[in-house]
DNA sequence: TTCCTTTCTTGACACTGTGTAAATTGACAT
DNA sequence: ATGTCAATTTACACAGTGTCAAGAAAGGAA
């Protein structure tokens, strides 16, 4: 056969978005049957499960150039435009993600590969929360209760995923909503 | 046999606490052997894994005599000391039901009983928060931006058990520090 | 052409964990 | 003594992940 191997990988990794994306079940069986191959040859192209799925991400990143989603909060003036830039990047970012990470989500309770990536991912997030308190705090604008580090923690606490979950699942936010709330609610915790 | 059966009961429910709270595995055939019983006749007292979490918790409750926890809180003066109450006592109750309810959280995900389960324990939370927010609604300090529907969404969200780990697993606040910064946080958000 | 390598296939199997079923034993009550 | 209840053992079904072995198909190279 040998049909090139970067093609094939490229149809799995496809497949596992759009399946993911549609929140469907997803097991190795079903991501091979969308891919048109057996499930064993799945793991010709990824050591295990989570792999794919870490993989999967990674492949959704790179459409959506999530970098260029911080560039718009790093160009920002001020400390509290550079907040609002980043809750707004970041808050729009999730429901596009939220449904791909989340097996990943559940499995860093077991699998230690998937907890590893997760808390990749989430470090990288909490970067992004103390650069801009970092900005706060160049302005002087930073509410002198909290020092940088525990400002940074209440901040990514606060714009995580687990949170996003809670008010737009459970309490049935809108997305527009969540947004403009959280902006409020870090302007008035952190904001002088 | 037939050790009484409320003995069995118990010693199921006492070993499956004390195996949860260790933060052990916990299959089901763990339990049965901490309870000196064969796996099989865990299901003649509990139809199924979610099930016999589920009672776990609750005997946790009854244990920790649950409803005391909020007389405090009930019996405050004005909203703020109401909210600072609540604020105290849900998050000193978290620590204790932490290891126990993470289970159920996660089986919450797949398993119907453990969602119904899990979602009216976070509804009977949210409850005390809006009781906090009203409270505070009836003094005219409830501040003038969120209704009390949405401010009781802020603050169930932020004082949920996710936020919790996030804080103090992941980002190692201590408990004291957590409790300090989430009055000061709630005050900070709800409070005119 | 023949040989080699890579990719993929089929089929079988191991392992874990939940849940079900059948036949049996021990104890207690009436 | 008979029936009932609790619990036991043994065995099995099922889902899902991961592994292994034997080959087939295709491309390139000698």
């Amino acid at each position: 056969m040998s049909s090139d191997p970067q093609t094939t990988r490229h149809r799995i990794l496809s497949a596992a978005l759009k399946l993911l994306e549609g929140g469907e079940k997803t097991r190795m069986s079903d991501i091979a049957r969308a891919a048109g191959i057996s499930r064993q040859a799945l793991y010709l192209h990824f050591e295990t499960r989570a792999d794919l799925l870490i993989a999967t991400t990674r492949y959704l990143d790179e459409l959506n150039d999530s970098e260029a989603m911080l560039a718009k909060s790093r160009a920002a003036e001020t400390g509290v435009e550079r907040l609002d830039a980043y809750i707004e990047a970041w808050g729009g970012h999730i429901p596009v993600v939220y449904n791909v990470a989340k097996p990943i989500m559940l499995m860093a309770k077991t699998d230690d590969a998937a907890k590893a990536a997760w808390d990749e991912r989430m470090n990288a997030m909490r970067h992004g929360c103390a650069a801009a308190v970092e900005a706060l705090a160049r302005d002087g604008r930073l509410r002198s209760e909290f020092d940088v580090e525990t400002a940074t923690d209440i901040l990514w606490a606060h714009l995580s995923i687990q949170t996003w979950e809670a008010l737009t699942q459970d309490r049935a936010w809108s997305q527009a909503d969540y947004v403009a709330r959280q902006k409020l609610i870090a302007k008035r915790l952190l904001v002088a």
